[in-house]
DNA sequence: GTGCAACTTCAAGTTCACTTGAAGTCAAGC
DNA sequence: GCTTGACTTCAAGTGAACTTGAAGTTGCAC
């Protein structure tokens, strides 16, 4: 009778669909990224549009998101549903950006070493390596992963 | 570029010059990241080849290496002097390596969104976000913010 | 109706890369 | 010689993203 089995997963299942521990799950779910209906013995039981939400959230990592910032991208979305093309194309149009900004990045710190190739580098005065003139600042506490300020101001 | 009396660096200066805070200087030293002489009152002095480690290791953390790989990294580079070409190139090509895949990553990523937008997607069939068949993720313990990001979106 | 894997909560632990604070010492300008 | 700011060590704290462990409960197959 219960063909429940194909409508609502278990955290197990879920994580075996999702590649994430159990462990990892109930986090997300404690801080709100994901959701779920309870059993009455109190079992976790996840529609399929979680393992959707997870998908977006493992993605959203990847181009470098924290889990807070991942919950408030995913407030743009629909909770239980696909969605839209609008809907998710605007989400997908400001992770381009992201995407081709730190493309962007990795690409700059290539032409540098590139450079440094050529020139027998790390030389203190003409490294572009060592003085990257062109610097994304960023200094929030958390993620300081950056390359970032360029403080020296003084070149004595 | 003189040779006055300071050609040792105060880890004040150190920490003015490279941009990181005197408790990262000693927390890199802890690590064996760098090195200082003492004076006779104890204090770090430091050589100005650290500057040059220190580009290093923040260009390392820049292209997703731990502290501890860029600790190895710098063992393959002169401790005191400027590197050779021969000795520079050997490290930039492979960090080269490094970045050129983390940007076909991102770019892989990117090509999913851009279908994705097309597809008015997420579908959990069709959807290659949701379905990416080339994990070659990383999530491993540490390192988690891979890519150079920067946490506010759009500025530059 | 029993056995047991899979679940539950809650607290504490882990890793990385640092920072903060306390309590004390050094270096240098006046 | 004094003062003051820069330094010293050591311990503990931070925050992100989880994991581990203990102790107990549920669900399903037999």
């Amino acid at each position: 009778m219960s063909l429940t089995a194909h409508d609502r997963l278990t955290i197990g299942e879920l994580a075996a669909r999702s590649g994430l521990a159990t462990s990892a799950l109930r986090y997300y779910e404690e801080l709100g990224l994901i959701h779920s209906e309870r059993t009455a013995g109190g079992q976790r039981r996840y529609k399929r549009a979680v393992l959707r939400r997870i998908a977006f959230i493992r993605a959203a990592q990847q181009v470098g998101l924290t889990l807070d910032e991942a919950r408030a991208a995913l407030a743009d979305l629909p909770a239980d549903r696909t969605p839209n093309a609008t809907e998710w194309a605007q989400v997908a149009r400001a992770w381009q950006r992201r995407i081709d900004a730190q493309i962007a990045d990795l690409e700059r710190l290539r032409t540098r070493l590139t450079g440094c190739i050529g020139c027998g580098c790390l030389s203190l005065t003409r490294c572009r390596l060592y003085n990257p003139a062109d610097t994304a600042a960023q200094t929030g506490p958390g993620a300081r992963y950056l390359l970032g300020e360029d403080p020296a101001p003084e070149q004595r």
